[in-house]
DNA sequence: TAATCAAGTTGAACTTGTTCAACTTTTTTT
DNA sequence: AAAAAAAGTTGAACAAGTTCAACTTGATTA
């Protein structure tokens, strides 16, 4: 079914029943995008939550100085949005990029809302999968601040290797924030 | 009355009735902590969420060259925890420890538990404190990457004073992900 | 299949930040 | 109040990372 792989991603959080999963992926509506297409511009506002069925993206900033800074990748299985727009509804600071062809999954904010109050356990998976995340971005936080910009590539491409096969140097570069020069000579001196 | 700055905290997520409130406070208990003291160590299992009331805590790692990091400080209205560690009963990577005589409220895994089961609003709560933390985290490493060192000593301390005011420069500098000198070193070409 | 554009490489000069060691100042402990 | 410990400062030599420009290689597109 087209939805196991959204409730294999869900129950790595929690368990649901048949019902209380189907119910859930019936809120979510199947788009594609072509490669290079925006999912979400900086200024715009965030109008979905969204999960990847296939294919890659980039999340990226652009600063004042006019440095492109990619917060993250999401391949098959990530999910994808800019929570600060999509709650909050202001203006995003994040671009969302299709790198190729791509199928996510989205909700809309008014069936975010519906489905939370028809599936109360919903609130606990998003709280579960948020804990999750601010895991995962305060180790980030500590890599960049420990270790060089060799230890880290080496560690992103050793821990994402999917994600890293579908990258050229310069989107892993402004991953790693440093200059994709810069990544250029590290490979030199393997 | 003694719990106001914690429900004061909660409304700014979401809004609780008077029982809920009540009720939800019950599950924290007190509990002083002298100067320099730790709440948690390295290598240890967190067995708390908890809310600081009074005085200050430093929340650091020891990575495996002996340097410190520090990942957050938290003073009067912030949590304290390590999510990690709490969530999974794993061993912590993190130091929290006390840099005043400080005031705070815990709550432990088994009260947590009961506290979502009998306040089901406290699953939204969590997951919408959670969310915000996300976004926090998101923009700490965007400028880590995008300012120099420079940047962000001034970004912090403009931003957060009351914290800034507590600190020694040696504290904030492994915060910024610097050495003490290079911040004495900064602080002179103002 | 050419032509074009984007990605990747390299080097030289530069800036940012580190290391180490010596010293001064401030805070804590006795 | 003295002694000890920790924090902060400074300088010199160094390492990590940037910038810019020129060039090569690889992908797209007409």
């Amino acid at each position: 079914m087209i939805n196991d792989l959204l409730i294999q991603n869900i129950e790595k959080s929690i368990q649901l029943s048949k019902t209380e999963s189907e119910q859930l992926c019936s809120y979510f509506k199947q788009k594609v995008i072509q490669k290079k297409e925006f999912l979400l511009t900086q200024g715009s506002i965030c109008k979905f939550e969204g999960f990847v069925l296939e294919g890659c993206f980039r999340i990226f900033t652009i600063d004042n100085k006019g440095n492109e800074n990619t917060l993250y990748f999401a391949i098959k299985d990530w999910w994808l949005m800019d929570i600060d727009s999509f709650m909050n509804q202001k203006p995003s600071d994040l671009n969302i990029q299709a790198l190729e062809d791509s199928k996510v999954l989205l909700i809309n904010r008014k069936d975010k809302s519906i489905l939370y109050n028809s599936i109360p356990i919903a609130e606990k998976l998003f709280r579960i999968m948020s804990q999750k995340a601010i895991v995962a971005w305060q180790r980030r936080l500590i890599r960049n601040h420990c270790q060089t910009a060799k230890e880290r590539y080496h560690y992103f491409i050793d821990t994402y290797p999917r994600i890293a096969s579908k990258l050229t140097d310069k989107q892993i570069a402004s991953y790693l924030g440093i200059t994709h020069e810069f990544l250029s000579k590290i490979k030199k001196t393997l």
